[in-house]
DNA sequence: TCGTGTGTTAACGCCGTGTGAAACAAGACC
DNA sequence: GGTCTTGTTTCACACGGCGTTAACACACGA
């Protein structure tokens, strides 16, 4: 499924998922998992990894209410539960106020998908998704300004933050002393350019020893972090 | 008005209510009562008969989500509230979370509308309101207004309450000065960011010495309280 | 009137930040 | 290979922004 270990996931009902339902919850960065019953579950509940779920029940309503019943049975009775219902539907709602927590019309808007699942998780205490940014080793909660290499939180300036960020943020991309200074310190500069390798070198110090080369230098041009994710194992010649 | 057939009623914004807002309540048979501000509720505190609130923040944002701000912090501070937005104002409810409990999407749907009440209440009715706040040491019980440190009562006053509130609410992010002051003070601001040192300031002498760290500066950045539940274990190896 | 809560102003001290220069590395040219 | 040139790394230091703190000013209710 997806990459990103901390982030929400969903389980979706029915299995072969709503082609627009699929798509938005992609487009959110979310992961999901599509069941056509409960039993597939029950066989291995090992990790229980989904925060929420969504259940269409505009297709096939009975099923649909069945899954969320099954749902609110389960060991984690009060996860976030969206259903999603067809315009007519409304008034089987009020009879079944308890097997869901929220619910959306379809057709649907996708922001209003996306927000009424950030505003679930709110409720349900894990808050929205952290804004991360993050490349190798290094991870960058935006929220928290906290930076993290390698499992080791790092102490940084405020500056040296900025600057990470934005490095982290265009891995493998090139960028001159003079775009630093405008994209990060964010004002026209003109002289002082060693500015920016005093803030590379510190940088590279507090990444330590064995990280310090995530920022490396392109000779007469300026600094970049990391590899491109173009040709990543593509391994250039001159390498 | 309405004749009240039922016995639930809501508090609605703005005075003039929305027309549609409005043939919708009273044909649902709820009782309501259209307010523009709520310092007209504040002279006569005597009977507070509704039962929620549907604020309509399409026309003009801000008035409305002070209005939400003041019900939450009113006596009972959790009553249903639902709040009436346009379809690009979803981008702004993901950092307003706190002040309303549904949302829906103007133009909308008389059934709609039908629907998310009786959800609203249902919910309301089975008392699934959480009451405290808490992190570390501090508890906050926002039906009382009283704060406890490591089982130590404090003495706080309005403000400083309310700043605790929300840091506590948000624990391990950062704030800047401007957004705590709309966030937790209410209204736009010009000048003045000193005024948040102040009352941080204060807050922490009340903590204690003990505690005064809780709330941490992120220099040029903001305050932050407590440490992010991300990565929480990340402690420094050289300590 | 006093007492309390709240916002403002100014002084002070720290530490983040920028700068200059020296030391160093990498090619280029002879 | 030696040497010069260009560019980068490193160090030390001074300035100024930024947070802390205290004291004052104002509004409000008792």
């Amino acid at each position: 499924m997806s990459d990103v270990g901390s982030e929400e996931s969903f389980l979706v009902y029915p299995d072969p998922a709503p082609p627009e339902l699929a798509r938005c919850l992609d487009l959110g960065g979310y992961g999901w998992k599509a069941v056509d019953g409960l039993e597939s579950l029950q066989g291995a509940d090992n990790a229980p990894a989904w925060t929420g779920a969504v259940v269409a029940a505009d297709e096939s309503p009975d099923t649909a209410w069945s899954v969320c019943r099954e749902l609110r049975r389960g060991d984690v009775p009060t996860e976030p539960l969206l259903v999603l219902v067809s315009g007519n539907q409304l008034e089987e709602l009020e009879s079944r106020a308890e097997l869901f927590d929220d619910f959306l019309i379809t057709p649907f808007h996708p922001r209003e998908l996306e927000a009424r699942l950030k505003h679930l998780l709110w409720r349900a205490g894990r808050g929205a998704r952290p804004e991360l940014v993050s490349y190798g080793p290094i991870e960058l909660n935006l929220e928290t300004y906290q930076a993290v290499v390698a499992g080791r939180t790092l102490d940084l300036t405020f500056m040296e933050y900025e600057l990470l960020r934005f490095l982290t943020s265009n891995p493998g991309r090139v960028f001159t002393r003079e775009t630093l200074l405008n994209r990060v310190w964010g004002y026209e500069y003109y002289g002082g350019a060693r500015t920016v390798d005093v803030h590379v070198r510190r940088l590279r110090a507090k990444l330590g020893e064995e990280h310090s080369n995530l920022i490396q230098t392109v000779r007469s041009v300026g600094y970049k972090l990391g590899q491109s994710r173009w040709r990543e194992q593509g391994a250039d010649p001159a390498e």
